[in-house]
DNA sequence: CCTCTTTATAGTCGTAGCGACTATTAATTC
DNA sequence: GAATTAATAGTCGCTACGACTATAAAGAGG
């Protein structure tokens, strides 16, 4: 059924309010790690407003989706990926400023997804070209999505500090390095090597060995030892960010 | 399939057939500590469907309000209050899933509102009955609000861990007494009285003594000092909750 | 082959934070 | 004025953590 509540249809229960329908999409900040830094998926816009610029991959949610549900079909649209079942997504918050769109009234849940592989994407049915696009130049893009975009960072940039988030960047299998790069790219430092080690190896639940004693060849150094996703879902104690220049008074 | 907005192949503008304007609302979980206990503002409902049944407040976005103008706006009208500018409001998340109203396709930004001292509501405008309900024995809700109000919950404690939010239940003057019930009536446990009073003063930017050396009295004991709200926002070290039992292996 | 480089891994040391606990102070109540 | 209540001060020991050093195991290049 079809809402067409502007002036006086709207259903009962509805009727001492005026409303106006709005359009619900959803936008993706898509991030991935590439040669230690962190990209971003974008598409280019075609058509005005905003013609030629770079925008967050989206669409219109349908009539029988979730948000969630819409947000998992234009990732596996725009990433080109036959399953996308197992990929990071969440849900980030709300746009619903009245201008943030020159034509109409669109509301827009953004959510943000984590890839471990970075495919070049395929642009999916009729969208636009779609690109991965390093994080420190993706700006400026169209309508409000530089701030979906910021918001996105510092969300799981937060969030590596008391999730086990940082694995959904790694391939099933990775070494103590590949998630130490994962927090230094999203963070923006370096940490001490050993001290990461410890941290993570005493969080219970955060990573475990791959059985076998298997360990990653072909590398310069010593060949790392594998690590899976631990079972856990929270880290306990937190792997706390190193505290910003000054913050100390 | 169908037109996307951002796509390179529509035509100029949105294509009007290629969506469904949905309703959008706003929900709110308005949350305060009354004698030790967390209540959370609710509306009686009266008519169909889930008629008599509590639901969170909230209402429709209007044409040209932002979803957390519109929240604002609906916490003003239910807690009768005159002024809800210094009043602490956050989004906490989007609610979309198809079938959550039987009556049309709604879509809701729900929202966490924090109030320090707890007035009575008046029951603003056309809205039903609202009144300060215990947050324990609240449900079941209307429609999804037993959702979003335990989201609302679990956000809340979380912030507290990492954020200076506590102050946000407190008036402007408090004392630690005050500031550590509500940390214990939000995490639902007890505190060391002197190590949360340590743990607090060596935050910087946490609280901030009220000058002259003020104390409240008329209590039993001995007289507290008085607090106020410091100037930071987060919390350096975080003021980690107890881990549940059971969590060390 | 031997050596240098690179990376992983092991361990050390001093400090800061924190949980558990005891002691003291200053008000009200009986 | 003694008991009670609550705020504040302080102690003790353990753990976490940052900074650092040392060792092991691979490839690169002569």
């Amino acid at each position: 059924m079809t809402a067409r509540a502007t002036g006086g249809s709207a259903p009962e229960g509805y009727d001492k309010h005026a409303f106006e329908p709005f359009a619900v999409t959803v936008d993706l900040a898509v991030l991935t790690i590439r040669a230690g830094a962190l990209d971003v998926l974008l598409v280019e816009r075609g058509q005005e407003p905003y013609a030629g610029r770079w925008a967050l991959p989206g669409g219109f949610v349908l009539p029988d989706e979730s948000a969630e549900t819409a947000a998992r079909r234009e990732l596996a649209e725009e990433t080109g990926l036959a399953d996308v079942s197992g990929l990071h997504l969440e849900q980030l918050r709300t746009y619903s400023e009245p201008g943030r769109d020159p034509r109409m009234r669109v509301v827009s849940v953004a959510f943000t997804a984590l890839l471990p592989d970075a495919p070049e994407p395929r642009g999916g049915g009729d969208a636009a070209e779609a690109r991965w696009r390093p994080y420190d130049t993706a700006g400026p893009l169209a309508f409000d999505h530089d701030r979906i975009l910021a918001d996105a960072h510092e969300r799981v940039g937060a969030q590596l500090e008391y999730s086990c988030l940082a694995t959904a960047f790694c391939p099933p299998e990775f070494t103590l390095g590949e998630l130490q790069q994962v927090y230094e790219t999203v963070w923006g430092g370096t940490l001490d090597r050993p001290n990461f080690r410890r941290k993570v190896l005493a969080t219970p639940g955060f990573v475990e060995p791959v059985p076998g004693a298997a360990r990653l060849t072909g590398g310069r150094g010593k060949p790392a030892a594998l690590y899976r996703a631990g079972t856990a879902a929270a880290l306990h104690p937190p792997l706390l960010r190193p505290p910003r220049e000054g913050s100390p008074a």
